[in-house]
DNA sequence: TACCTATACC
DNA sequence: GGTA
DNA sequence: GGTA
């Protein structure tokens, strides 16, 4: 003031918490594929990313895919920034975030809720598309039929006696169960009960917890599992041998098996499997446990449950159902089973994109292919796929994206 | 304007 | 059309 | 919806 002009801007002149955001900004070049991050699962812009997320799934909704993809995508970029996002300017270099994304978070910033989403989350369709694809084997397209025909709750579906396939029927059974988040101890409780199984079936075959929990998730939807063992060729016909003990013990209220006859490829561009050759190897089921719960624990039963005593709601039962995914796979493809099945969906999704556009590979649960040079790449760990892809190793813990 | 992950099975 |  |  004295001197009569501007002082001259020093870093004790700026503001802290914006000094600190711009910093980062300039110093994080984020990457544009979520195999390139490191995404734990406690972040920092819990509030940003769950608009997105929202927006994401109301384009699922509406069928809208690609739409979803880069709302999810936009979402993801932030969950990895090692900064809280204040400022709208501080999105500047940030892929994936474009006009309406930034839009959104602008709205956020700076009235605390976008109208847009509020209008979303309050739509009758929105709310009764979350009802219902929450039923086990009902997609968008099903629900959108049933939202069209004038549906709008569980309540009206049974009233309306819609068709329903078995695994719908299953779905509506064990509703509340099935969206009842599995904890991290049933999660441990269903591996151990598969480790018994699988060792009175096979000695020596291992049992691995994959999906959610692997990257340190405290609840899930489901539980993931994967079987192998250590000789090549031993792991065929297991999943029908554990199948058949968990069912004897009474530990299945619904298991669909499918016979995964993947096979490795002579031609490059066509992914044959063989059928014949008893050489199917690949091997999953979908199947729901039956979960003995610690006594006088209960969840609310909706129709007429056959888990405990009977009739109405806040019924007791002695067990939930949970969701469990047994994957059996040959010792020689277990590293790329297991990245495939731990996730997320959109690293998965992130890491075959950069493989094809980026180093003109083709990646999936089972290989790893070079689409040139015409060779399959083997792995013996998870860690040997990151170096065949160039990639830095990301653990599990922060694949979270 | 093309692309957006993968893909067999129920 | 739905499942991971 | 966002990127190349
Ligand atoms: N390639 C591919 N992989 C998928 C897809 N959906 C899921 N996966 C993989 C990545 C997931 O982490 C893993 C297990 O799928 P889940 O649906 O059980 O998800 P996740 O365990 O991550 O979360 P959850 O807590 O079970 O909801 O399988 C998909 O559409 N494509
Ligand atoms: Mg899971
Ligand atoms: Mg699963």
């Amino acid at each position: 003031m004295s001197a009569g002009r501007p002082a001259e801007i020093e870093p004790r002149h700026r503001l802290q918490v914006a000094a600190h955001a711009e910093t980062l900004e300039a110093r994080c070049q984020v990457p544009v594929y979520a195999c390139q991050r490191r995404t734990l699962l406690a972040h920092r812009n819990q509030t940003l990313t769950e608009v997105l997320q929202t927006m994401a799934e109301e384009a699922h909704f509406c069928g809208s895919e690609a739409r979803s993809l880069a709302f999810s995508r936009a979402a993801s970029v932030l969950k990895s920034l090692p900064w809280t996002v204040r400022r709208v300017q501080e999105l500047r270099s940030l892929p994936c975030l474009g006009e309406h994304s930034r839009r959104i978070i602008q709205e956020v910033l700076e009235d605390g809720a976008s109208a847009e989403v509020e209008r979303v989350k309050h739509s009758e369709r929105y709310q009764a598309m979350k009802v219902f694809t929450k039923i086990f084997g009902v997609g968008v397209k099903t629900a959108s039929r049933w939202y069209q025909e004038g549906l709008r709750t569980l309540a009206d579906l049974q009233a309306h006696r819609a068709k329903l396939s078995k695994e719908q029927e299953f779905g509506l059974l064990h509703y509340d169960d099935l969206n009842t988040p599995v904890e991290r101890s049933d999660a441990e409780a269903i591996s151990q009960v598969v480790r018994d199984a699988v060792g009175q079936c096979l000695p020596g075959a291992s049992v691995t917890l994959a999906g959610g929990f692997r990257r340190g998730k405290q609840t899930g939807h489901d539980v993931d599992l994967l079987l192998t063992h250590p000789t090549e060729g031993q792991e065929v016909g297991l999943l029908k041998k554990v199948i058949s003990w968990l069912d004897k013990q009474g530990f299945l209220l619904y298991h669909s098996s499918r016979r995964n006859t993947f096979q490795a490829f002579e031609d490059p561009e066509l992914w044959s499997r063989s059928s014949a050759s008893g050489m199917d190897h690949f091997e999953r089921c979908l199947s729901i446990f039956r979960l003995r719960l610690p006594g006088g624990v209960q969840i609310s039963a909706g129709a007429q449950k056959p888990g405990g005593a009977v009739t109405g709601s806040g019924v007791s039962s002695f067990w939930k159902a949970v969701r469990v995914d047994l994957v059996v796979t040959p010792f020689s493809q277990f590293p790329f089973a297991l990245l495939g099945w731990t996730g997320s969906k959109n690293f998965e999704r992130d890491l075959r994109r950069y493989s094809k556009h980026e180093k003109k590979m083709a990646l999936n649960n089972h290989v790893l292919y070079h689409l040139e040079q015409k060779i399959f790449l083997t792995a013996a760990s998870e860690e040997e796929i990151f170096q065949h892809l160039d990639l830095e190793y990301i653990p599990p813990e922060e694949r979270n994206s």
